[in-house]
DNA sequence: ACACTTGCCGAAACCGGTTTCGGAGCGGAG
DNA sequence: CTCCGCTCCGAAACCGGTTTCGGCAAGTGT
């Protein structure tokens, strides 16, 4: 690969970039050809392409995205606004999400602006600021809450945009999203089959749209399996450790105490660990409990976390994808996919102890 | 704030961006005495000035950064090239660090273009396209290593860069730093002060800078303290709590094992509690352990982890307005910063074990 | 009253690309 | 031989700003 050329007499630090009129002047064509050639137009001999193709190569042209953005429209940029309010949220999965984002992205020539907010009306004015000086195309939504003001917002200014997550009755709407319902109906079904009757769930923050699905996915699963539901196994808001380890206590205090108790978030699981431990119980033998997510710190643990593990990096990527199909025109209402979390089995879940003393 | 006003006669959904001709048409002047009244220019009347400020905000209107990138040559906007591949460093501070870089940026009407890379050339290349493109008028370099082939690369083409860390012999080099070596002679001097005697260190991965600044901090803590420096109870590359924990398994099966060990990353010093727990001893008491970062999951131990906090934030935001200062004309060898880490004593330090015994 | 600044603004060039439009050159049909 | 259509490319307009340059009007000195 040999590329960026030495250019002629340039000071030794800072050579000059190569124009498209350098280009066009060592070619002895037109810029509006180089230009023509270099973007597919079909106007082109096939010989006039490569030979520009190749020279373009050779001297390391790279066309200057903002030019380009002027004419066009288009910055070929990707926007995402992370909300860093809430202490948790993303941390242990955003490097992977964004390197899901960003490969996809540049396999296509487009980058990745992100911002930072830390309440609403802070990201929806992130998202204005973004797209008023076009520092981005469209935006990708993680996260998205029920009545999602930032999906009205994007409508009405008719920028296109991708969601993590689902909407339920949202026309026109583009996303990828992970099958939270199927995995805690599998989950419920895996609890069951191992024997438990009672099976508790601690359910994340109530505005997400992703804790509604969750949700559904645990009354199928009891519907499924034949089981009755009991509303005093059913907790929410549990989004850290301590809200986790609170909500174990509850339940365990329960004069019908579930054996086992499904998490919508891992990192909330982790609170179950020290509220056994605090009443000698002992996580996989006398109490089941699953996570989801993924998290790494599950792997941390005594047992390890047993877990739904979701691909965030797949995600992100998928997500990028989406949204610049969507950018060069797609229609919103079929660039949707979803995708399944894995079940990892690990040490934090097994039969009820009462199925354990029979045997 | 009445802003984004509706334009004339547009579709419902997608109005029209108000441009600077539309402004210049409004006010009755030409577009070219609007850019200069926008941009400071000397030569525009105060009033004159003032009129089209209101008006322009009135209108709501926000400048193409693309179209002034063309020009000026400047897209106003930061770049981040995040290393993935290293499983661990950035997570835990990396939403308080983008957020730093971000609001910092922002307040200037900035932006941050962020990339991903797996590997050192991945990486190199990653900058390259970013400004090739002119996707960023300058970088932030996160981790800096020894002898760091990105400053090369930048300093040859010439490219505006703060690096978060400090490199040594480097002249024309812009940094933000926070003095390891500061917090480490001060929690060396800490250990004396409460008796112990054999304090051992814990290093991280060899090629960082800041690994060896740490260092440096430790050794200086023992010549002032007129300690002896024992070898033994010096380890390195430690940056998992798997890591951290074999290095404290190896460090307490020494004959004359410390009786406190400083950690440089917090998320090693995680390790020393299962490796203490093992060994039937209790953390704050049987040992003292203190590490460095403020990582979060150093409250989730018991006792809770003392570390040196570091305000991840703060620096972000520093790097960002260093790094815009220097892209504007500003001297890279006066852009330079640094700041303490503060401790933050909780459960994990005490007096040694004999100490105890005497009182 | 006259030249000479000075303050303030408009016209036009410019930045680096993309896209429209028209026309030269060529081959085939009539 | 002419006419037509097709392929392929160049000239020029254009995108939305910034910056240079020059000129008009008012103020100043004599």
């Amino acid at each position: 690969m040999t590329q960026a050329i030495r250019q002629t007499g340039g000071a030794p630090g800072q050579m000059r970039r190569v124009k498209i009129d350098d280009l066009a002047r060592v070619l002895k064509m037109s810029k509006s050809t180089v230009s023509r050639a270099l973007n597919g137009y079909p106007d082109i001999a096939e010989d006039t392409r490569q030979r520009v193709r190749t020279e373009a190569a050779r001297m390391g042209y790279v066309p200057l995205s903002s030019a380009q953005a002027i004419r066009t429209g288009r910055a070929k940029a990707l926007g995402l606004v992370l909300r860093v309010d809430n202490f948790e949220s993303h941390r242990a999965f955003l490097t992977d999400f964004l390197d899901g984002i960003c490969r996809a992205a540049a396999e296509q020539g487009w980058t990745l602006t992100v911002t930072t907010a830390l309440s609403v009306e802070d990201e929806l004015s992130a998202i204005r600021r973004l797209i008023a000086e076009r520092k981005a195309d469209g935006l990708i939504l993680p996260r998205t809450r029920i009545g999602d003001p930032r999906i009205e917002l994007l409508q009405s200014a008719g920028i296109p945009f991708v969601i993590f997550g689902r909407v339920p009755d949202m026309k026109d709407c583009s996303w990828f999203d992970i099958l939270g319902e199927a995995a805690f109906s599998e989950a419920v079904a895996h609890c069951a089959t191992l024997g438990h009757r009672r099976i508790a769930f601690v359910n994340g923050r109530s505005e997400l749209t992703s804790t509604l699905q969750r949700f559904e996915g645990y009354k199928a699963g009891f519907a499924e399996a034949g089981l009755p539901l009991d509303p005093a196994l059913i907790r929410s808001d549990a989004m850290t450790p301590d809200e986790g380890r609170r909500a174990t206590e509850a339940l365990l205090e329960l004069d019908d105490p579930p054996t086992a108790i499904l998490f919508a978030v891992d990192w909330s699981a982790l609170g179950a660990y020290p509220a056994a431990q605090a009443r000698g119980m002992e996580i996989g033998r006398d109490l089941t409990v699953i996570g989801y997510d993924g998290a790494p710190e599950g792997l941390q643990v005594a047992p390890k976390l047993s877990t739904f593990a979701v691909d965030t990096r797949h995600a992100g990527g998928r997500l990028a994808r989406l949204l610049i199909e969507q950018i060069r025109g797609g229609d919103p209402a079929t660039l949707r996919e979803t995708a399944r979390a894995t079940f990892l089995r690990r040490g934090s879940d097994g039969p009820p102890p009462d199925i354990q003393r029979q045997t």
